[in-house]
DNA sequence: CTCTACATTTCAAAAAAACTGAACCTTTAT
DNA sequence: ATAAAGGTTCAGTTTTTTTGAAATGTAGAG
């Protein structure tokens, strides 16, 4: 019923008792008198029903049970100031949590040395990083799912309400397992060569948005798969054939686990970019638009 | 360098607010008049500089700094509550840390539904399970680095300082893997037949004690591992013979990826004990002294 | 549109709490 | 033995918090 007799006065008297070694040491920490400690900590020991301190001998020694408010308080102390000056930043323009919606054509993991950077920066603004494909990426954005996408400009709906901004090029490479029969001639295919063997393509996570396709698809032998990730995978696995973003599979390449096929259509470079709802200004996102750039294509 | 403006109160009056859904509702849950809440409302807006509620409705309405106030003072009103409580029953008598020293004959997993129920009950008070073997048990009560030791009384050294106490009978087996070859004919091997294969023994931990062994040992072909469990995996790869606790090979004896060898030579059974120092009555202590039973053996 | 019923704030006064400084123990250091 | 330092006590002072009555303001009913 009553209140708890815990007061952050205490905490941070035992903390200042603790790091300066006494009483009156503490007391001058705090610009206070020494009986004015005595007073709070007695009033704390008088409500709470037990000993913070043994004052058997000459200099008063901290109970057990004073020591673990002690080591916890010094947690709740901290707390209630990251609070404060969280509280402090959302009022002057952060949000309180910022939601990324990153299209599968990028390595999530890329964007987690800024997330985690952002996390230490601000503890308190939560940010949630949703997976989208596709227009899925860009509904998520017109829908408010999401506050800031990173997608292509191949798939911007260009509809208002939004604003977008390019932070890197990216190429897409038509790609077959090592030992794909295409990987064999490393050039001059025909259509009708390449049409023999079956499409990956990602699937539009969009709900309610007309479903884009990238690039030419033939009707026949299609494969779609939830992901990039998965669409690398099954390339990996010969299960089939496409164009794949460079960046996500350098190393693949570089290894010789997967192998450019050139055609001679001709596929303009797309651009990466990020976007987001105009006239939303939070800083969090006004963050993250300044950071994000052409490390999370790999540099 | 002032102090920072949060306070519980602050922290107990939003929490009232926003269950009540007015401060004329919270401030007679807090037996509080209307206007002491605005002034503490007030006194911290005016100290952090930031709205707390916008007053431009009919309503005061929470900003979104209040909120995140809210959301995380709840926490922080938690963990305050958990901590005096805990304090108190440290002033009671009870420990703010066990360490329970647990025998390697023993399944560990066995124990952690006991630990968790007491972690539920005394979120504060440090459960530390550390693990030995044979004399190294018992010497981490005799130095002090366990309050609570797990073994049993074959290695028992007997000396004062300490009390035990039964909780389970423990039956070794002869076992061997099921292609073993002495598990053919489960019966009536001579002691030469069985030397002729390795034995695997547990290592002692212990540093200063003199190591004890368990049951006859022969010289030559022993292999020697750090716990039970390394034995017991050692022995179901048919690496070497030994008697292994019932308890902890029952479902490999079930299966027969282990067998029963018979031998004629007779092996009391031992008992299962805890032990604690004389004189030490903590009430952590005793917690876990009436409550280790049989089921740490496996029921 | 006016009136009523709340919801909240303002303000001066009162109560409670926290703080101060001087006096006083007690223990440690010299 | 004496000085120095740590801590407490206590009466008086200052500061903070609470109160209740009046004021303000808004939503909704009639």
């Amino acid at each position: 019923m009553a209140h708890n007799p815990l007061s952050l006065d205490l905490l941070r008297a035992l903390d200042a008792i603790d790091q300066r070694g006494s009483f009156a040491a503490a007391a001058e920490a705090l610009h206070k008198v020494p009986s004015a400690l005595t007073y709070t900590v007695q009033k704390v020991e008088q409500d709470l029903g037990i000993d913070l301190f043994d004052r058997s001998g000459h200099r008063a020694k901290m109970t057990p049970a004073a020591r673990l408010i002690l080591e916890e308080g010094r947690g709740i102390l901290r707390d209630i100031d990251n609070l404060a000056s969280s509280a402090k930043k959302i009022a002057s323009g952060w949000e309180p949590e910022l939601r990324i919606g990153v299209d599968t054509v990028f390595e999530p993991a890329r964007l987690y040395p800024l997330v985690h950077e952002f996390n230490e920066e601000h503890p308190y603004i939560k940010v949630h990083l949703v997976h989208g494909s596709l227009s899925g990426t860009w509904e998520m954005l017109i829908n408010g799912d999401a506050d800031l996408i990173l997608s292509t400009d191949l798939l911007d709906p260009k509809i208002d309400g939004y604003e977008t901004s390019r932070f890197g090029e990216m190429s897409m490479v038509f790609a077959v397992a090592k030992n794909h029969p295409l990987a064999s001639n490393a050039c001059d295919w025909t259509h009708e060569q390449i049409e023999a063997y079956p499409t990956i393509v990602v699937r539009d996570s969009s709900k309610l948005m007309a479903p884009r396709t990238i690039g030419w698809t033939r009707q026949n032998k299609l494969i779609t798969v939830p992901t990039m990730r998965d669409k690398i995978e099954a390339q990996l696995a010969g299960l089939g054939v496409g164009y794949l973003p460079r960046h996500r599979i350098q190393a693949e390449l570089d290894s010789g686990a997967l192998v450019q096929v050139k055609l001679n259509e001709t596929n303009p470079p797309s651009e990466a970019v990020i976007a987001w709802r105009t006239g939303v200004t939070g800083k969090a996102l006004g963050w993250f638009r300044e950071r994000i750039g052409a490390e999370v294509l790999g540099v």
